[in-house]
DNA sequence: CTGCATTTTGCAACATTGTTGCAAAATGCA
DNA sequence: TGCATTTTGCAACAATGTTGCAAAATGCAG
């Protein structure tokens, strides 16, 4: 795990930091989507809060982790499985959201349709959040 | 217009309010979604900022707006177009937001497809966000 | 039209979320 | 190990969102 660590953050030119590392630590454990709220609370009281603003940010740029839209508008961040590339995010898989136990994850194997616009307009990204139950609350 | 605006508040069992009224005229006109904080300014200072806030959570219980979720995850509320019964809204457009002029609109033509999800998931509700180029713009 | 119960508003105060500048500390490279 | 560069933490601030409560507006009955 470590190792892992401190390979996608050379690969991604970030010099490796503690904060860096537990915040990657944190996004490999996690099996599902989390808050700006929930990475401060479970990176402990070790790390500032604008140290975590900056390291999302910078994983961002670097393509190591994505937003998430959700319908109540809470920002959530999560890994990006492969082929991102820095900046350039490409998200081709569909969202989920439990209204149950409120886990948000990425389906990997389930991609986003084409959606066919009217004359005029060009796609350049679709995004697809589908809310519901999931596997373990059904 | 002032005639219709009375009609969607009283359908909707809400009392006639001046910023009620203010507001719902704003969406009546804009021709697409407005965050917060353009529908504060384009109210003037007429009324307080915490108004505003209830003013539209009322409208989205009511169902006569619903939000749609972006990936910079700013929140925008539109108008429902129709068949949105009380807090139930039924949205099965896309939802368009051009990366050049940011405009955030709803293709009210374009409907959500259905996306097939993995045993045990059940679909509650879809929501598809499209960034590209406008009409407009392109 | 008037009075009155009920709802809504505005204010104040506060909580949360996000941003910026800068000095101190950590990183990584020679 | 030393040093240039990057990153961190702090402080201060801006923006966003919430709550309680008294004053004002709404709408309904008479």
């Amino acid at each position: 795990m470590e190792e892992q660590i401190v390979d996608v953050l050379k690969k991604s030119q970030l010099s490796v930091t503690d904060s860096r590392r537990k915040i990657l630590e944190l996004f490999l454990q996690a099996d599902s989507a989390m808050a700006h709220h929930d990475i401060e609370t479970k990176a402990g009281e070790k790390f500032d809060r604008v140290t975590v603003y900056r390291t999302l940010q910078a994983f961002l740029e670097k393509g190591i982790i994505h937003t998430i839209p959700t319908p109540d508008n809470s920002v959530k961040y999560a890994l990006c499985k492969d082929n991102c590339e820095q900046g350039h995010h490409h998200d081709d898989h569909v969202h989920f959201i439990c209204k149950i136990c409120g886990i948000t994850t990425c389906l990997d194997d389930v991609h986003v349709p084409e959606i066919k616009l009217p004359r005029g307009y060009k796609t350049q990204q679709t995004e697809v959040v589908v809310s519901g139950i999931c596997k373990e609350c059904s």
